[in-house]
RNA sequence: GCACCUGUAGCUCAGCUGGAUAGAGCGCUGCCCUCCGAAGGCAGAGGCCAGAGGUUCGAAUCCUCUCAGGUGCGCCA
């Protein structure tokens, strides 16, 4: 249910009997016209732009065809007037009905008003968070999996079928380092004192998985070399950072449909066979590459390395997948990866990153753009860094100092609902300021409690409705009469008929911020609205007539509906009540 | 040197993939509780959308160049 894209049906429609009668051509484009709602209210309920974008290709007056469009849709009984205006837009105005009926509609759908099936069933797979399994996440990961994970609620909500998934960065060298630290951790339990060097993770966070390791295999370790315990300790240590990493994304909220092991790709000849299916293409040969330009390594010399030529398929040079001894560089597996996405058959992928990782877009495209033969679209989103703020002040975070700040403890200090709405107001490509200390505001600085304290007022209309004997629940208010709805009150439900357009563009733009900043307007007007009541009693919710109340409590429930459903999209519980 | 991202009110940022007179919060000025939650609302001031060209009916939005800031740039993940 979208009115605006009912409309444009319409509008399509009213074109398309212009064309039977010869009034247009036949063979026009048609996917430009589009129905929005006008800058300015006072041009009427929605405008299009048809008779703009059709008057070239038809070789007419923009304005000549808007008049000839307006008679067609003047017609229909959902339009009661349609204006030619400026340069061609049409300035349609909608019956009163049709408003009358939206939040009955909404009531009956609930929080599934505005769901689309834009994706039409695609599948797409969203990757994010992918953090190393070497320790606690910290509050820097946490951006990323807010965006990753409301990525994947508004794309599920747009009618594709997703799948969260986390990459585990399990193959490397880092995981030799976690598993000396946790048999150094082991042998502390066994009494020994034990000293970390450089290169050791000494966070006391491993004191319990060493206690864990004491007590499943006792002193089978103890005097022992690495061949012995090395690859043991690797399993047990990684399975046990992941179960951790595991609750601190439970905490925040977070969770995977998949985890998908780099350690798996290897010794599996999964890498062999992604970079074969290249080698098919006659993307792999052996090169030396030119040193890069204005950054000068001290100990740059050439080798020569088997190369991926990704320039075939976008990126600027190719790129190595094998060092000069052999080995792969970790290019391979993330290709491999890549790979596996790519045959379980996913129409499309979606990969977030730090910022950090900016250099490794144009190398996974090129990969994936190979691998696929074009066909599986992929796209990266950046994450740009959170700037952290403690009143006022920039927070630095040390470990030395004792003020390094896990995701843990950031949904500790804040909670999760603050954590993510906040993450999630700025568009994930440009850094953000996090205030510990001003998130938690509850002022109408602090946008979460803005939002929230629309849900909570109307929550508490409804408690003080239901005081009065006026029956508050979703289907009895789904048949009120809300014909005698007047203009501040279309106004509002104007907004609500904006929510799935909203949401649609959000999903195509894979920017789940809009929907943030969809839900601070509706709060405004909310509040605005609930306020007019104060010099106008005719708006206020509550009415002295119980059947005036019930139709004016209709249209406070169908927005708190639609606040529920997108802060759903964003993980974040609406709230009953402000204390 | 090259690539990617960013540049919009004094500050922090939106701007619905090209639409009409560019919006919000904070800050500033002035108002509003015998009234459904003032944790809020209304009004005002404040702009060469970094700059210059271009594309077209129409540009903050698309293209080119310049300037400024950020990130990254073989055998580290």
């Amino acid at each position: 249910m979208n009115l605006f894209s009912d409309i444009r049906e319409l509008v399509l429609a009213s074109i398309n009997s212009l064309q039977a009668e010869g009034a247009l051509p036949a063979d026009l484009n048609l996917a430009p016209v589009t129905v929005e709602p006008p800058r300015d209210a006072a041009h009427g309920d929605m405008a299009t732009n048809a008779a703009m974008v059709l008057a070239k290709p038809a070789k007419q007056k923009p304005r000549d065809i808007a008049e000839a469009l307006a008679a067609k849709l003047a017609a229909d009984d959902r339009i009661t007037s349609a204006e030619v205006a400026g340069p061609g837009f049409l300035n349609l105005r909608l019956a009163p009905v049709v408003w009358q009926q939206l939040p009955a509609a909404i009531l009956k759908a609930g929080t599934d008003y505005g769901r689309s099936t834009m994706g039409q069933g695609q599948r797409v797979n969203v990757e994010y968070v992918s953090a190393n399994p070497t320790g606690p996440m910290h509050v820097g990961h946490a951006r990323g999996a807010i965006v990753g994970d409301a990525m994947a609620s508004l794309l599920d909500f747009a009618g594709y079928e997703v799948t969260r998934e986390y990459y585990i960065n399990d193959g490397g060298a880092q995981v030799d380092v976690l598993a000396r630290s946790v048999y150094l951790r082991y042998l502390e339990a066994h009494g020994q004192e034990v000293e970390f060097a450089d290169g050791t993770y000494p966070g006391d966070y491993l004191v319990p998985v060493g206690q864990a390791l004491k007590d499943k295999v006792g002193d089978a370790y103890l005097d022992k070399g690495e061949d012995v315990w090395l690859q043991e300790i690797r399993e047990f240590a990684t399975d046990a950072m992941m179960d951790l990493i595991r609750s601190d994304l439970a905490a925040l909220g977070v969770e995977m449909d998949h985890f998908f092991s780099e350690k798996s790709l290897y010794g599996t000849g999964k890498i062999e066979a992604a970079i074969d299916s290249l080698r098919a293409k006659g993307l792999i040969y052996r090169g030396v590459l030119e040193p890069p330009k204005g950054k000068k390594p001290e100990d740059w010399e050439p080798r020569e390395q088997t190369l991926f030529k990704s320039t075939e398929h976008g990126d600027d040079v190719d790129r190595p997948i094998q060092k000069s001894d052999g080995a792969w560089t970790y290019f391979a597996p993330d290709i491999a990866y890549h790979y596996d996405k790519v045959e379980r058959g996913y129409d499309q992928l979606i990969d977030i990153f730090g910022a950090d990782h900016g250099g490794y877009v144009k190398r996974m495209k090129a990969a994936v753009s190979a691998l696929s033969d074009g066909k599986t679209p992929l796209d990266i989103k950046l994450i740009q860094l959170v700037k952290l703020f403690k009143n006022g002040e920039p927070f630095k975070m040390s470990k030395r100092a004792g003020t390094f700040i896990t995701l843990r403890d950031l949904v500790d200090m804040v909670g999760a609902d603050v954590a993510r709405f906040h993450m999630l107001t700025r568009k994930s490509d440009a850094a953000l300021d996090f205030d510990f200390d001003k998130v938690v505001e509850q002022s109408s600085e602090n946008p979460v409690f803005y939002v929230q304290y629309a849900h909570a007022r109307i929550c508490s209309v409804l408690a003080k409705a239901a005081e009065q004997g006026v029956s508050t629940d979703d289907a009895t208010l789904a048949n009120a009469d809300l014909s005698a709805m007047l203009p501040a009150e279309q106004a509002l439900v104007a907004k609500l008929a904006e929510w799935p357009r909203f949401l649609e563009t959000a999903a195509k733009a894979h920017e789940p911020h809009r929907i943030a900043t969809y839900l601070q307007e509706l709060a405004s007007d909310l509040h605005g609205h609930y306020y007019k009541g104060n010099k106008e009693v005719e708006l206020r919710f509550l009415q002295d007539d119980p059947v005036a109340t019930q139709s004016k409590i209709a249209l406070a429930r169908a927005v708190a509906v639609v606040i529920s459903a997108g802060l759903g999209i964003l993980g974040v519980t609406p709230a009953t009540e402000m204390r």
